[in-house]
DNA sequence: CGTACACCCTGGCCGC
DNA sequence: TGCGGCCAGGGTGTAC
Protein backbone atom coordinates (compact mmCIF):
# COMPACT_ATOMS: atom_id res chain seq x y z
CA UNK A 1 0.00 0.00 0.00
CA UNK A 2 2.32 2.99 1.07
CA UNK A 3 3.68 5.23 -1.35
CA UNK A 4 4.77 8.55 0.05
CA UNK A 5 1.23 10.05 1.10
CA UNK A 6 0.66 6.88 3.23
CA UNK A 7 3.91 6.89 4.86
CA UNK A 8 3.34 10.46 5.67
CA UNK A 9 0.04 9.85 7.09
CA UNK A 10 1.48 7.06 9.57
CA UNK A 11 3.93 9.18 10.42
CA UNK A 12 1.36 12.00 11.07
CA UNK A 13 -0.43 9.37 13.26
CA UNK A 14 2.35 8.05 14.72
CA UNK A 15 4.20 11.46 15.58
CA UNK A 16 1.93 12.16 19.16
CA UNK A 17 2.03 8.99 20.31
CA UNK A 18 5.79 8.44 19.92
CA UNK A 19 7.79 11.80 19.57
CA UNK A 20 9.58 12.51 23.01
CA UNK A 21 8.63 9.55 24.48
CA UNK A 22 10.50 6.76 25.78
CA UNK A 23 10.46 3.27 24.41
CA UNK A 24 9.58 0.98 27.59
CA UNK A 25 9.87 -2.26 25.76
CA UNK A 26 10.54 -3.60 22.42
CA UNK A 27 9.34 -7.00 21.55
CA UNK A 28 11.24 -8.18 18.39
CA UNK A 29 9.11 -11.00 17.57
CA UNK A 30 11.22 -12.84 14.51
CA UNK A 31 14.85 -12.27 13.79
CA UNK A 32 14.02 -10.47 10.48
CA UNK A 33 11.75 -9.23 7.85
CA UNK A 34 13.35 -8.66 3.92
CA UNK A 35 16.58 -8.58 6.16
CA UNK A 36 17.78 -9.68 9.59
CA UNK A 37 16.86 -6.85 11.77
CA UNK A 38 20.27 -5.34 14.03
CA UNK A 39 21.76 -6.73 16.03
CA UNK A 40 20.45 -6.33 19.86
CA UNK A 41 17.89 -4.48 17.91
CA UNK A 42 15.62 -4.32 21.07
CA UNK A 43 18.56 -3.25 23.53
CA UNK A 44 19.12 -0.70 21.22
CA UNK A 45 15.78 0.64 21.28
CA UNK A 46 14.93 -0.02 24.82
CA UNK A 47 14.81 3.45 27.21
CA UNK A 48 15.57 5.19 24.17
CA UNK A 49 13.17 8.44 23.95
CA UNK A 50 12.21 9.33 20.36
CA UNK A 51 13.39 12.60 19.97
CA UNK A 52 12.18 13.13 16.29
CA UNK A 53 9.72 11.60 13.70
CA UNK A 54 10.68 11.78 10.00
CA UNK A 55 10.52 10.91 6.44
CA UNK A 56 12.75 10.42 3.84
CA UNK A 57 10.52 9.03 0.64
CA UNK A 58 8.43 5.90 1.66
CA UNK A 59 10.89 5.52 4.60
CA UNK A 60 9.90 6.62 8.25
CA UNK A 61 12.75 7.56 10.47
CA UNK A 62 12.72 8.06 14.34
CA UNK A 63 15.87 9.76 15.80
CA UNK A 64 16.40 8.50 19.31
CA UNK A 65 18.75 10.37 21.81
CA UNK A 66 21.36 7.19 21.81
CA UNK A 67 22.41 9.24 18.29
CA UNK A 68 20.89 5.93 16.58
CA UNK A 69 17.79 6.52 13.92
CA UNK A 70 15.32 3.61 13.47
CA UNK A 71 14.77 3.04 9.62
CA UNK A 72 11.49 1.69 8.67
CA UNK A 73 10.38 0.81 5.74
CA UNK A 74 6.46 -0.60 5.46
CA UNK A 75 7.05 -2.47 1.73
CA UNK A 76 3.66 -3.67 0.26
CA UNK A 77 1.92 -5.04 3.05
CA UNK A 78 3.56 -3.27 6.74
CA UNK A 79 0.84 -1.79 8.71
CA UNK A 80 1.36 0.38 11.95
CA UNK A 81 -1.74 -0.16 14.84
CA UNK A 82 -1.99 1.83 17.78
CA UNK A 83 -3.41 0.49 20.85
CA UNK A 84 -3.32 1.56 24.08
CA UNK A 85 -3.64 5.58 23.70
CA UNK A 86 -6.51 6.36 26.10
CA UNK A 87 -7.79 4.84 29.47
CA UNK A 88 -10.77 3.01 27.29
CA UNK A 89 -8.65 1.73 24.71
CA UNK A 90 -7.16 -1.54 25.62
CA UNK A 91 -3.53 -2.75 24.93
CA UNK A 92 -3.98 -5.26 21.25
CA UNK A 93 -2.69 -8.93 21.83
CA UNK A 94 0.16 -9.72 19.71
CA UNK A 95 -2.04 -10.58 15.79
CA UNK A 96 -1.10 -12.75 13.11
CA UNK A 97 2.07 -11.27 11.71
CA UNK A 98 2.90 -8.53 14.33
CA UNK A 99 6.45 -8.40 14.14
CA UNK A 100 7.61 -5.80 16.03
CA UNK A 101 5.83 -4.17 19.35
CA UNK A 102 6.76 -1.08 20.76
CA UNK A 103 5.19 -0.28 23.98
CA UNK A 104 5.47 3.51 24.56
CA UNK A 105 6.19 6.04 27.92
CA UNK A 106 2.39 7.23 28.26
CA UNK A 107 0.91 4.32 27.00
CA UNK A 108 0.67 3.52 23.18
CA UNK A 109 1.45 0.37 22.14
CA UNK A 110 2.34 0.44 18.39
CA UNK A 111 2.31 -3.28 16.15
CA UNK A 112 3.82 -3.40 13.51
CA UNK A 113 2.39 -6.06 11.08
CA UNK A 114 3.36 -7.20 7.83
CA UNK A 115 2.15 -10.43 5.96
CA UNK A 116 4.12 -10.30 3.19
CA UNK A 117 7.29 -9.31 4.85
CA UNK A 118 8.62 -6.81 2.03
CA UNK A 119 8.93 -4.15 5.17
CA UNK A 120 12.37 -3.89 6.88
CA UNK A 121 14.10 -2.21 10.12
CA UNK A 122 17.43 -1.18 10.84
CA UNK A 123 19.41 1.17 12.62
CA UNK A 124 22.27 3.43 11.80
CA UNK A 125 24.01 6.65 13.40
CA UNK A 126 21.77 9.77 12.54
CA UNK A 127 25.34 11.59 12.26
CA UNK A 128 25.41 9.67 8.58
CA UNK A 129 22.19 8.73 7.82
CA UNK A 130 22.37 10.29 4.53
CA UNK A 131 24.96 7.48 3.67
CA UNK A 132 23.09 4.38 5.26
CA UNK A 133 22.63 1.72 2.24
CA UNK A 134 18.77 2.27 1.96
CA UNK A 135 18.76 6.12 1.63
CA UNK A 136 21.85 6.62 -0.28
CA UNK A 137 20.64 6.08 -3.88
CA UNK A 138 17.40 8.17 -3.38
CA UNK A 139 16.59 10.75 -5.33
CA UNK A 140 15.28 14.17 -4.33
CA UNK A 141 11.76 14.31 -2.32
CA UNK A 142 9.00 15.70 -4.88
CA UNK A 143 7.32 17.93 -2.04
CA UNK A 144 10.92 19.87 -1.40
CA UNK A 145 12.85 22.57 -3.45
CA UNK A 146 15.61 20.81 -4.99
CA UNK A 147 12.86 18.59 -7.22
CA UNK A 148 11.93 21.23 -10.37
CA UNK A 149 11.69 21.69 -13.99
CA UNK A 150 15.17 21.81 -15.22
CA UNK A 151 16.33 19.08 -12.46
CA UNK A 152 13.89 16.60 -13.91
CA UNK A 153 14.39 17.68 -17.27
CA UNK A 154 18.22 16.83 -17.32
CA UNK A 155 17.39 12.95 -15.19
CA UNK A 156 15.41 12.33 -17.99
CA UNK A 157 16.66 13.71 -21.34
CA UNK A 158 19.20 11.05 -21.20
CA UNK A 159 17.07 8.34 -20.54
CA UNK A 160 15.53 5.67 -23.11
CA UNK A 161 12.63 3.95 -20.66
CA UNK A 162 9.16 5.03 -20.78
CA UNK A 163 7.99 8.04 -18.71
CA UNK A 164 6.00 5.66 -16.30
CA UNK A 165 8.99 3.60 -16.06
CA UNK A 166 11.29 6.33 -15.11
CA UNK A 167 8.97 8.19 -13.20
CA UNK A 168 9.15 4.56 -10.63
CA UNK A 169 12.16 5.05 -10.43
CA UNK A 170 13.40 6.29 -6.79
CA UNK A 171 16.98 7.75 -7.83
CA UNK A 172 15.33 10.08 -10.11
CA UNK A 173 12.17 10.79 -7.78
CA UNK A 174 11.98 9.36 -3.92
CA UNK A 175 8.55 8.30 -2.73
CA UNK A 176 6.04 7.84 -5.85
CA UNK A 177 4.78 4.56 -6.51
CA UNK A 178 2.47 2.59 -8.92
CA UNK A 179 -0.57 3.90 -8.33
CA UNK A 180 0.32 7.54 -7.92
CA UNK A 181 2.30 7.65 -11.10
CA UNK A 182 -0.31 6.15 -12.89
CA UNK A 183 -2.38 9.53 -11.79
CA UNK A 184 0.20 11.93 -12.65
CA UNK A 185 0.32 10.89 -16.07
CA UNK A 186 -3.55 10.73 -16.16
CA UNK A 187 -3.48 14.18 -14.79
CA UNK A 188 -0.86 15.73 -17.24
CA UNK A 189 -2.32 13.47 -20.59
CA UNK A 190 0.84 12.40 -21.16
CA UNK A 191 1.10 8.52 -22.37
CA UNK A 192 2.83 6.60 -19.94
CA UNK A 193 4.46 4.61 -23.16
CA UNK A 194 6.41 7.59 -23.79
CA UNK A 195 9.71 7.52 -24.09
CA UNK A 196 11.43 10.14 -21.77
CA UNK A 197 13.88 11.80 -24.22
CA UNK A 198 11.67 12.26 -26.42
CA UNK A 199 9.33 13.97 -23.91
CA UNK A 200 8.67 17.61 -24.97
CA UNK A 201 9.20 20.20 -22.70
CA UNK A 202 5.53 21.46 -22.03
CA UNK A 203 5.31 17.98 -20.97
CA UNK A 204 8.12 18.08 -18.14
CA UNK A 205 6.62 21.69 -17.05
CA UNK A 206 3.62 20.01 -16.54
CA UNK A 207 5.03 16.94 -14.51
CA UNK A 208 6.19 18.83 -11.38
CA UNK A 209 3.43 20.63 -10.78
CA UNK A 210 0.93 17.58 -11.23
CA UNK A 211 3.31 15.58 -8.93
CA UNK A 212 3.38 18.42 -6.15
CA UNK A 213 -0.86 18.58 -6.48
CA UNK A 214 -1.52 14.79 -6.72
CA UNK A 215 0.76 14.29 -3.32
CA UNK A 216 -0.68 17.00 -1.71
CA UNK A 217 -4.23 15.89 -2.23
CA UNK A 218 -3.62 12.57 -1.10
CA UNK A 219 -1.70 13.80 2.06
CA UNK A 220 -4.50 15.76 2.69
CA UNK A 221 -6.93 12.68 2.25
CA UNK A 222 -4.85 10.75 4.79
CA UNK A 223 -5.02 13.56 7.27
CA UNK A 224 -8.58 13.76 7.13
CA UNK A 225 -8.76 9.56 7.75
CA UNK A 226 -6.93 10.27 10.99
CA UNK A 227 -9.79 12.47 12.12
CA UNK A 228 -12.06 10.45 11.42
CA UNK A 229 -13.67 8.84 14.70
CA UNK A 230 -15.10 6.31 12.40
CA UNK A 231 -10.88 4.83 11.80
CA UNK A 232 -9.93 5.18 15.51
CA UNK A 233 -9.14 1.77 15.58
CA UNK A 234 -6.21 2.89 15.00
CA UNK A 235 -4.70 0.96 11.94
CA UNK A 236 -2.57 3.60 10.22
CA UNK A 237 -1.53 2.48 6.20
CA UNK A 238 -4.46 2.60 4.37
CA UNK A 239 -7.22 5.05 3.68
CA UNK A 240 -9.81 6.03 1.22
CA UNK A 241 -8.94 7.78 -1.89
CA UNK A 242 -10.46 7.96 -5.37
CA UNK A 243 -8.14 7.00 -8.09
CA UNK A 244 -9.20 8.15 -11.77
CA UNK A 245 -7.01 5.30 -13.15
CA UNK A 246 -5.90 3.02 -10.96
CA UNK A 247 -7.67 -0.19 -10.43
CA UNK A 248 -10.15 0.62 -13.23
CA UNK A 249 -9.41 -1.07 -15.99
CA UNK A 250 -12.19 -1.07 -19.16
CA UNK A 251 -13.94 1.41 -17.19
CA UNK A 252 -14.71 4.76 -19.13
CA UNK A 253 -12.58 7.83 -18.57
CA UNK A 254 -13.55 10.28 -16.45
CA UNK A 255 -12.28 13.25 -17.96
CA UNK A 256 -15.60 15.41 -19.34
CA UNK A 257 -16.04 14.58 -23.14
CA UNK A 258 -13.57 12.03 -23.80
CA UNK A 259 -15.10 8.92 -24.27
CA UNK A 260 -12.11 7.33 -23.71
CA UNK A 261 -11.53 3.60 -22.05
CA UNK A 262 -9.00 2.94 -19.27
CA UNK A 263 -6.59 -0.03 -20.67
CA UNK A 264 -4.01 -1.79 -18.10
CA UNK A 265 -0.91 -2.86 -19.80
CA UNK A 266 2.28 -3.84 -18.02
CA UNK A 267 5.66 -1.94 -18.07
CA UNK A 268 8.84 -3.68 -16.35
CA UNK A 269 6.69 -5.82 -14.35
CA UNK A 270 3.86 -3.60 -13.37
CA UNK A 271 0.58 -2.90 -14.07
CA UNK A 272 -0.13 0.80 -15.85
CA UNK A 273 -3.57 2.14 -15.71
CA UNK A 274 -4.07 4.65 -18.74
CA UNK A 275 -6.94 6.19 -21.05
CA UNK A 276 -6.43 5.25 -24.72
CA UNK A 277 -8.28 8.66 -25.59
CA UNK A 278 -6.55 11.28 -23.82
CA UNK A 279 -3.20 10.00 -23.00
CA UNK A 280 -1.27 11.14 -25.90
C1' DC B 1 26.47 1.14 -18.43
C1' DG B 2 21.04 1.03 -18.68
C1' DT B 3 17.05 -1.71 -19.04
C1' DA B 4 13.83 -5.79 -18.21
C1' DC B 5 12.43 -9.26 -15.50
C1' DA B 6 12.19 -12.88 -11.72
C1' DC B 7 11.81 -13.04 -7.19
C1' DC B 8 11.12 -12.37 -2.03
C1' DC B 9 6.14 -13.59 0.87
C1' DT B 10 1.22 -14.03 2.20
C1' DG B 11 -3.48 -13.37 1.31
C1' DG B 12 -7.58 -12.13 -1.28
C1' DC B 13 -10.40 -12.83 -5.12
C1' DC B 14 -12.29 -15.12 -9.19
C1' DG B 15 -13.62 -18.94 -11.97
C1' DC B 16 -14.50 -23.72 -12.11
C1' DT C 1 -16.23 -25.54 -0.04
C1' DG C 2 -12.10 -26.45 -2.21
C1' DC C 3 -8.51 -25.58 -5.35
C1' DG C 4 -5.65 -23.48 -8.87
C1' DG C 5 -4.38 -19.31 -11.01
C1' DC C 6 -3.74 -14.61 -10.85
C1' DC C 7 -3.20 -10.32 -8.65
C1' DA C 8 -1.11 -6.95 -5.22
C1' DG C 9 0.55 -0.12 -3.66
C1' DG C 10 8.23 -2.14 -3.12
C1' DG C 11 12.81 -2.91 -3.95
C1' DT C 12 16.88 -5.85 -5.12
C1' DG C 13 19.73 -9.07 -7.70
C1' DT C 14 20.91 -10.75 -11.96
C1' DA C 15 20.96 -11.49 -16.88
C1' DC C 16 21.19 -9.44 -20.99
Amino acid sequence: MPELPEVETVRRGLSPVMEGKKILTADIRRPDLRWPFPTNMSERLTNKIVVKLRRRSKYILADLDSGETLIIHLGMSGRMQISGRSHDDTLLAPQKHDHVILDMEGGARISFNDARRFGAMDLAPTEDLDSHKLLAKLGPEPLGNEFNESYLVNRLQSKKSPIKTALLDQGIIAGLGNIYVCEVLFRTQIDPKTRTDTLDQPDVNKLVPAIREVLNEAIEAGGSTLKDHRQADGELGYFQHNFKVYGRESMSCQRPDCGGTIERIVQSGRSTFYCNQCQR
